[in-house]
This record gives C-alpha cells, structure tokens and sequence, in this order.
DNA sequence: AATATTTTGGAACAAACGTTCTGAATAGTA
DNA sequence: TACTATTCAGAACGTTTGTTCCAAAATATT
C-alpha cells in the first residue's frame, strides 16, 4: 500500500475557504493558495483537483456549516423568538468577525456567469427561507405574528435582508447601525 | 498643436462600465477592454490612465447616473407616491436588463479591500439615502406614514432592501418573485 | 526486507496578465 | 510648407497566472 496524506484534507479546505472568503475567488491567485494552505501545488490539485474544483468545495463547505449555524442559533421558547435570535445571531457575527457572508459575495462575484456557483449557493438560499417559513409557519399558528401575513413571502424578505444588512455593514462599518437595521426588521415581522 | 482623439472619451468609457458592470473587476482583463471599447492600449492608458483608474472612472460615472435616474423616476403628486415609484422602477429596470447595480457588484467584490471603491459607493449609497431620507420626512410630515417612524432609519432600510432584491433576483431570476417582494416593502413603508 | 502505491516538493510550462515602448500617421500652428 | 505636439497601431516587456510533470520520500502490505 500507500504513503499516507501528512494533512487533513478538510482542515486545509477550510483555510482555503477563508482566503477565498476574504479575497474573493479571482483576486486569490493558486500562489495564495499554496501559502495559505501550507500545501504543495500538486497536493491541492491531487486532492481538490482545479481551482474552481476547490473553489465549490469551499462554498459548499461554508453553505452547510453556515445553513448549521442559523439553525444552532434559532434557540427560544417560541417559533418568533427563534426567529428573532437567528437574525440578532447574523449581526453578531458579522460584527465580531468583521466578514460578511461569503455566500453573498459569491452571488455577486460569480453566480451570474458561473451555474455551478449559482447552484450552490440558490440551494442554500433555499435551505435557509425554507428554514424561517416553518418557524414563521409556527409562529403564526400560535399567534405570534399576524393572521394576514404570509410566512412564505415572510421569509424571502427576511433572507433578502440578510443581504442588505451586509452591504450596509460593508459601507457604514458601524456596529449600530447594523443592529438598528436588524431591530427594525424584527419589530417588522412582530407587527 | 496636435492631432485630435479620433473618438469620444466619454463613450468609450461607457463601453467599458458596461463591461466591467457584466464581468466584474477582476475577470475583466485589459485584452477584454481593448477590444470592448475598440481602442487601442495605448489610447486607454493616454486617456484614462491603467485599470484601476478607468474602473474607478467608470464607477463614479455608474453612480452619478444611477443617482440621476433614481431622482428621475421620483415622479407622483405625493413624497410616499415618489418613494413607491422609485421602488417598483428599481425593479423594473433590474428585470429588464437583467443586471444589478454595479456598485452593489462592486461592494462586495472590492469594497472591503478598495478604499477609493469605498468611497465612491458609500458617498453615492448616502447620496441616495439622503433623497429617500428627504422624501420620507415629507410623507410624515403630510401624515402618510406614521408618526412614530424614523425617516432617517425608514430610508436606509429601503435602500438596504435594494441590495436583497438584487441577489434576490440573482438567484431566482424570477420577476414576479421581486415584484412581490418590492411590493411587499412598499406595504410595510405605508403601515 | 522487498514491493507497490501514493504523497511530496519543486521545477517547468505555456498562456494570459497589465503595462510600456516604438515608429508611423495625423493635424493645428507658425 | 515646415514644424511640432499628439494619437494611433501593434509589437514587446517582464510578471503572474493556472496547471502539469518528475524524481525523491514515505509507508502499509506482502
């Protein structure tokens, strides 16, 4: 048999990922790449194969750990409270780490031209809305928000709010701001 | 004295937001924009200086007419009549030409690394904001919104929906799917 | 211990990149 | 008409790009 890998593959895709993250996928060059990871050229390409190859690897990577995390943040008694957490859980995180969310970044970078991207990333959009109109499907059951509302329209608008939050924590760089927005969008959904 | 440009600047660089706004900075190489803006290098780098000038350029040309655009389709008899309109022609325009905003494209692919892109997209972001802002203080104070809503606030909020329409529209391409919700943000602004 | 199979590090590749340079063409001024 | 400043077209520049290749090192099985 075979020489064993000297590294774990999915520990060296994640700081991939966060050099893509970070830099965007055309402005992170292969040489980055090499540096960032502490792989070999050939080691990558055997592993991951291309740059694109890696590249869907790593946003796939990030789109299930993130779809995981709004889910670990939608913690409360009620279906609205939970709701209200995932939201307040994306402004904190965004504001502690300083980066926004790289699927975002890619829809705008590539998902128009590149279906691959655009692939990925839809389905986790997807995941996500699909996510907050079950709990905002509850939430109405149970009174919490208004009988003429509908959770399905609901959640796009809170999924597409995600995104301006972004953009405007990218322009404003200020933490209030964000958390004003955010509180805004909740105090929307409650009434 | 000396020979005359053959063609007009201000075109050409038309030509050349036009393409950067499609393909984004990074995937647009000087071989692309040579043969875009039919020009020949030399002409580009005598005229607008190396890429990055040109793009930075091109950007304040986008936002400037964007701006002028956004003031052009605040028509109505009412200021919450002129928000609405501005609203439904963002998304109009969007899914006519099936492009986003550049700037938009640009934030979040260098905005966070650019300084000058920075700016010439926080400057126009408030720009807009400002006009909504002017608007919506006018529409409270005509008593078509609530007395109890911010303007200042009101109008980063629409203007960050914006930005979710966009990738909203990005991952559906779905007309009817932004039509339902720019116009269920117009609701909300009116209740 | 020998074998077989895979990884590793680094050299090497052609192509594409952004940019500069050169000489010929052009046209307003003297 | 001669002069001069500028544009034009395209070759050429040195880098950087993504990718491939190769010999040496490594290890689980035979």
């Amino acid at each position: 048999m075979a020489r064993r890998k000297e590294f774990d593959p999915e520990e060296r895709m994640e700081k991939a990922r966060d050099l893509f993250w970070e830099k965007g996928y055309n402005a992170t060059s292969m040489e980055d790449l090499v540096q960032t990871m502490g792989l070999n050229r050939g080691s990558i390409y055997d592993t991951y194969g291309d740059k694109h190859s890696l590249y869907l690897q790593c946003l796939g990577n990030y789109a299930a750990e993130k779809l995981r995390e709004h889910k670990e943040a939608a913690l409360g008694t009620s279906p609205i409270e939970k709701v209200e957490n995932m939201i307040l859980s994306v402004v904190e995180a965004t504001v502690n780490t300083g980066k926004c969310c790289m699927a975002v970044n890619s829809t705008f970078e590539l998902a128009t031209v590149d279906q691959s991207v655009h692939s990925i990333i839809n389905n986790n959009w997807k995941d996500i809305v699909n996510f907050f109109e079950q709990l905002l499907t509850d939430a109405k059951k149970v009174g919490e928000i208004s009988q003429d509302k509908d959770p399905r329209l609901l959640a796009e608008f809170i999924a597409a709010n995600f995104t301006g939050l972004w953009q405007t924590y990218i322009l404003s760089r200020d933490k209030k701001q964000v958390e004003k927005l955010a509180q805004f969008l909740i105090d929307m959904i409650k009434h």
